[in-house]
DNA sequence: TTGTAGGCGTTATCAA
DNA sequence: TTGATAACGCCTACAA
């Protein structure tokens, strides 16, 4: 079977290959006649258009890229990976394909943008774990690249488009589902303050409760959640139901509850395997549509279609009930 | 800033296009002074080749791509998500890029062989998840389309290049262990006889154990594993250790045991978060060390120094000791 | 060892 | 509305 190109298929119909090139990029400019003629040629032929050579002239790839992290704590990891998943199809649908890369740092990954950019021409990057003080986002905004973040921009000005989840309407609902519940005494086990998807988190438990609530902080993990829960419920007043900044987080409280031969309700966040597995209650983030939104935030950039303002999204999460609370 | 291409590179070194495409791609057939003042000129430059110009020429891209499959459970959803981190660490080193698709069924992932293959030139193919009676390594081989799997071809012959990882040795190091630990009666808790590596799992642990062995089989999943559990426990003469196909059915077993007010110890499978988490002893597959195993042989078959016979790897799996064996 | 010529498949430009 | 021509950046063949 010979190579099918747009030689090929103008032969075929009859055209100029100018013609054929103008049926795929702008029909409108075609008479409607030729138009179909073409189009049968090209679905008779099979043919497709050549991306390396549509690329050398036009300049773009119609590939992104972002960045697979390795599953840091394991427990959390899927959710990259959920995520990962709907912007493969949302890319897909709008007509484009994702690339992976790796690095170590965030210096790393400038340094692979560099090379991404100049040996294939990447069309945009999606980033993901914005942090505070963030070097790559200025980096791609100082030579134009098109970029989109899920995670909004913290502690800086909007500068780029963002999609990012509503963490703190999680918490919140978390917080309003448990006060519902009959709860009177709704405690809160996050991070330590300064990351803003943990302050934030904290936040939307805060703003139901008002100023009163128990509250500890630890690093993420099963065992620093188990200690920091088991001092919460030691205390004279302790409280019977405890919102978490995560599901490790979660798993502790739960463990550390279990040992003292408490009952105290638990909801966890980001409502990843475990919690599943282990019937907890969890907010879940909307990693699918976060992914399709990222792409049509890119999709209007790449076309030129983009607002002069940055756009953002924000999305609501969804509290997921199971035994737990 | 100037577009850099070779033509700048040899204005720059004083020499010819030519020259600094094969200080390139032929080192050794230009002389060492010339090579040295054409490597300054491309350091100085910062230039890199065009990737979308080389392809168009060599017909190559340096891509080669992965499904990208949901998280099906969650819970053994990050086998994949690693085994995907790893293998873009190694097709970075060996200079190739990883492209993500998805795909609803086998024929849907054919569709899109076709798709990527016309209008990317991708060069290569690793498939995960293969099963029985898999339609997908027919068709790309008939294509002669270079692809090695991760996952033997269940029930064929070897007709391509796999890595895979020893499940049965996987189960029966679990089994030893227990053994050595003093336990009689040890069980299995797997899945219904018919998948590949489910077979593979239970073969392991019977290999160790002789003839004799309760066990017992259900669809994955925490509550299927808990009911599989429960009949197990409650023969006459109940297993005090149980060998597991999976962290799900593990902790379902767990589950069982504890309401049951039964000691016994549980070995999982795939070291899962869930595993992590709470504290399961699993078998841990070397997914980062499967995964620069398929790029060796890829890169093998792209560089046309492929053996003649199809070159098959197998790991061996290991068993991460925590609390419940 | 180095240089010249040509073409990979596509699209932008401009003329018909 | 359609077609001819040139160019994108690179590599292969061949000539010098």
């Amino acid at each position: 079977m010979e190579k099918v190109t747009i030689a090929t298929v103008a032969r075929r119909a009859g055209v100029s290959r100018q013609t054929v090139s103008n049926v795929i990029n702008t029909p409108d400019v075609v008479r409607e006649e030729t138009r179909e003629r073409v189009r049968e040629a090209i679905t008779a032929l099979g043919y497709r258009v050549n991306q390396a050579a549509r690329q050398m002239r036009t300049g773009r790839s119609r590939l992104i890229a972002v960045r697979i992290e390795p599953a840091r704590d394991g427990i959390n990891g899927s959710v990259l990976d959920r995520f990962l998943h709907g912007l493969t199809d949302a890319a897909g649908l709008a007509g484009y394909r994702v690339m992976l890369y790796t690095a170590a740092d965030d210096n790393d990954e400038i340094a692979t943008y560099d090379d991404l950019l100049s040996a294939y021409d990447l069309d945009a990057f999606v980033l993901t774990s914005t942090h505070h003080g963030d070097p790559r986002t200025s980096w791609l905004a100082e030579r134009s690249v098109p970029f989109v973040t899920f995670g909004r921009p913290w502690g800086a000005p909007d500068m780029h488009s963002w999609v990012d989840v509503d963490n703190a309407a999680g918490t919140a609902a978390a917080t309003e589902h448990l006060l519902a519940a009959g709860h009177q005494r709704i405690g809160f086990l996050g991070w330590p303050a300064g990351s803003g998807v943990g302050d934030a988190r904290r936040e939307g438990w805060h703003r139901v409760l008002g100023p009163w609530g128990p509250s500890a902080a630890s690093t993420d993990g099963v065992q620093g959640g188990a200690e920091a829960a088991r001092a919460l419920l030691a205390t004279d007043e302790p409280p019977t139901a405890l919102v978490c900044a995560s599901d490790s987080l979660a798993l502790g409280a739960l463990q550390a509850a279990r040992e003292l031969g408490r009952e105290c309700a638990v909801v966890g966040f980001d409502d990843t395997a475990v919690a599943q597995a282990i019937g907890l209650t969890s907010v879940s983030q909307p990693l699918a549509e976060a992914a399709a939104r990222c792409m049509d935030l890119l999709a209007e950039l790449l076309d030129g279609r983009a607002p002069s303002v940055p756009a953002t999204v924000l999305l609501p999460p969804s509290l997921v009930l199971r035994q737990t609370a």
